[in-house]
DNA sequence: ACCTGAACACCGTTCAAGT
DNA sequence: ACCTGAACACCGTTCAAGT
């Protein structure tokens, strides 16, 4: 190509997420995006200041792309749960970057969005306006955990993933019943963990809805504004921890 | 040093678990672990075929000392609980094998004793023999993504961690009530993903069990005669547990 | 028989030098 | 003013050559 072209960062991104879909292990690299645009690795800092920031923008177009086919219908529980699986699908082509998503998350529009509809599902909950904050910080824990973990298993290659399952067979199979009695009553039905995620997820998200729905207050369900702040929720104690270093992340 | 040693592969994976414990980032590699070791590289490819079976030894090894200290007690609830939050706090020192366990499982006598327990728990909840090992696979999914996650959240480094947190603030603190009224209304009181951690672990952990707890069928609890052996798992020493060293991750 | 120096094919990131 | 070649300091893994 002889073009020399500037690219911008929406298309840098979008060559990003392109080649995270169609990369076939874990083969996404700075050097590799910039060969895909036809130029230098050193261009892309320009835009970006590190490969993190990168895919911290890209990860965060993704959830644009998820709430673009989203629209909130039913009950609370049924918005919450089919804005999860809308997000669970989306990074499921890219799993990657859901992988980045756990670890850094995302504060772009995408994200904002995500955050926005399952605040609104939880205000039609019946939920108070002190409770809503805590229960929204378990719901992404629980969702986000298990997004980014499920897209952990579909970065390991398929070597990795064939040595693992043959280690899994040998030590359920290969369990010996005096030391691991249950173990080996169980073996031909414990199934390894890469299995039947998606309703695995429905399930586990579904026992938290009903968890958080059986503590809501018996008034009436679905309240409009009520006042702005009074929450008095303590918010710093938790944020210095012990080790100084190695630090959570937003949504 | 003159004196060439032969290092045994317990002795590899010791130090592998160490330098991890040690390393201030997500700077583990096969080559520092040589050069702790003060040998080559090349020379751990004789023990192990791969990094990550490497790290799986690594991990399973992890999970054995998790267990060294682990005591069943109490119902069939509490000895879940309490074998999640063990194996929790094992990985919280050393999150880049959290990860890699959560990517591909461990296969050894570590992860054999902790699924030993868990299905013994669960067979001493009422839970009849054909709903087991779906019980088991969603408890194990939970389980390995929360810790897993929130492991990965450990794995950043101050620099991307500070970052984050500000893109949240941004984000959060910055969404315009316009588009994101919800966003903006609970704007000072959503916390990041990273916070208060052990809280939500066990909340969400409690919320699933409270859920397969509501699924048994009203017969006697605990069958006295179920099975061969309810033993107890025959291990002494509480050894290191847990208060006594550095603490695991975000609280 | 055992070990290892050197090499291969990569990384993320920086920056002086080019246009 | 913008871009980029070349370099720096690393990776995981292999294997021919040494002892």
């Amino acid at each position: 190509m002889a073009g020399r072209k500037r690219w911008s960062t929406e298309e840098i991104l979008d060559a990003a997420a392109e080649l995270l879909r169609t990369s076939d292990a874990d083969s996404f690299s700075v050097r590799k995006l910039a060969a895909a645009l036809g130029t230098d690795s050193s261009s892309l800092y320009r835009h970006f200041r590190s490969k993190t920031e990168l895919l911290r923008a890209a990860a965060d177009r993704i959830l644009l792309a998820a709430m673009d086919g989203y629209r909130p219908e039913g009950d609370w529980k049924q918005r919450i749960t089919s804005l999860a699986l809308h997000v669970r699908e989306a990074f499921g082509r890219q799993p990657q970057l859901a992988a980045v998503w756990g670890r850094h998350a995302s504060s772009g529009t995408g994200s904002r969005l995500v955050m926005e509809e399952m605040l609104q599902a939880l205000r039609a909950s019946g939920l108070s306006d002190e409770e809503i904050p805590a229960r929204y910080h378990r719901i992404a824990v629980l969702v986000a955990a298990l997004i980014a973990s499920e897209a952990g298993l579909g970065t390991v290659t398929p070597g990795e993933y064939e040595q693992g399952m043959e280690l899994f067979r040998v030590a359920v199979l290969g369990a010996d019943p005096e030391r691991f009695p249950a173990l080996a009553h169980f073996a031909r039905d414990i199934r390894p963990l890469g299995v039947d995620r998606r309703a695995a997820f429905e399930e586990i998200l579904a026992a938290q809805l009903a968890h958080i729905e059986a503590a809501i207050s018996p008034s009436q369900p679905t309240g409009p504004g009520v006042s702005a702040n009074d929450g008095e929720l303590e918010r710093s104690a938790h944020h210095r921890c012990s080790e100084g270093r190695r630090r959570p992340l937003p949504t």
